[in-house]
DNA sequence: ATAGTTGTTGACCGAACGGTCCGTAATTCT
DNA sequence: AGAATTACGGACCGTTCGGTCAACAACTAT
């Protein structure tokens, strides 16, 4: 009954989330979103609302399709340990490639979350999924029940991850964050 | 031979500091740090240039402040395991506060390292040292050498470190910050 | 074919940004 | 006392910010 859309939203939310990734919510300017979209202003709006809805849309995708992804890589069947030394692989693996964007609910949890409360309620319940998340990939098969040395090493693990992509984003070097990821790895039990 | 400042140099960079410590490098404009030190801006760039000079001293002032006070704590006539209890409680201690600035130096890798390639420097510097420093906490005794697993200890604590203070930011609720320090201590070896 | 609806576009808005200039006030030297 | 020097204060710079408006283009239903 009108005109069709030109754009495909979900590429474009896509590319919103490269860029807020990639340079933070403040950094990040209206024109770096039409930049990063190919769109003008005006599209942007009508799809999305406004810059904070753009943020909100972007990190709700993120957290959907990273703990998809981290689910499959954690969900293995292997040992814990080779569970969490196939995540460490895939979070240094872009570092390989130039990429230091790190963690984007990392990022948000830093950057954005202090002064917006639905972001930091996304930010504080994207890091309890982590970690519950963590507690699954450490049973040692999937009947076993979590026990409190389980939830403490989750713990552990799941502060270790989040540094480790600090470190990322800091600059620290590659063989280091290396040796870090090594030694998480290697502080797991079995 | 002429007019004297009116201002402490140092006390205006420590709220200088406080302000970018609050806010981050982009969600800090000129008038946030003319409210934070009393200042006007004309007063701002004859002492210290430029935004970005603001910043670097900023973050020099807490380079080295922060390095101090955990060399304190961390350096006590005490187990290497009540060190990092007493380390663990006193970046907790501003939470119950309701103070969830968390560390500026994680803070900055985060936000503003990527774009500055000296802030970058400045931060993945902070982080070594600070690693360097969890090294020397865990030695048994001030004559002990530095074992592989002791450095590989000392990674996984400089980690879950920068993940805490990651989650301090990010909204996660006291209780499980504590949990989490914790569980931190509880995986150091003795 | 045309009316009606919707997407796209570029011009435009006031406000705030980082940064500069310059007149005035205050102080110390001669 | 007066000259020289420095700090302070406010006005102002061009640019960019997030956001809006209205004209135009493209499509569907009748």
């Amino acid at each position: 009954m009108a005109r069709p859309r030109e754009f495909d939203p979900k590429e474009a939310l896509d590319q919103i989330l490269a860029q807020f990734w990639d340079s933070g919510y403040h950094a990040t300017s209206l024109q770096d979103l039409e930049r990063a979209t190919g769109l003008k202003k005006q599209s942007l709006y009508r799809e999305f609302g406004n810059k904070d809805a753009m943020f909100a849309a972007a990190l709700g995708l993120y957290g959907g399709r990273e703990m998809l992804v981290m689910g499959e890589i954690l969900m293995e069947p292997a040992t814990p340990r080779a569970r969490f030394e196939a995540l460490f692989r895939a979070v240094l693996a872009p570092v390989r490639d130039g990429d230091r964007r790190g963690c984007f609910l990392c990022n948000t949890s830093i950057e954005h979350a202090p002064d917006n409360p639905e972001v930091r309620a996304h930010t504080a319940k994207g890091i309890a999924a982590s970690q519950a998340q963590f507690v699954q990939a450490l049973l040692p098969d999937p009947s076993a029940m979590a026990t409190a040395d389980l939830e403490a090493a989750a713990r552990r693990l799941t502060a270790g991850y989040f540094g480790l992509r600090v470190m990322v984003r800091g600059g620290v070097p590659l063989p280091e964050l290396e040796a870090v990821a090594a030694s998480l790895v290697a502080g797991i039990d079995p």
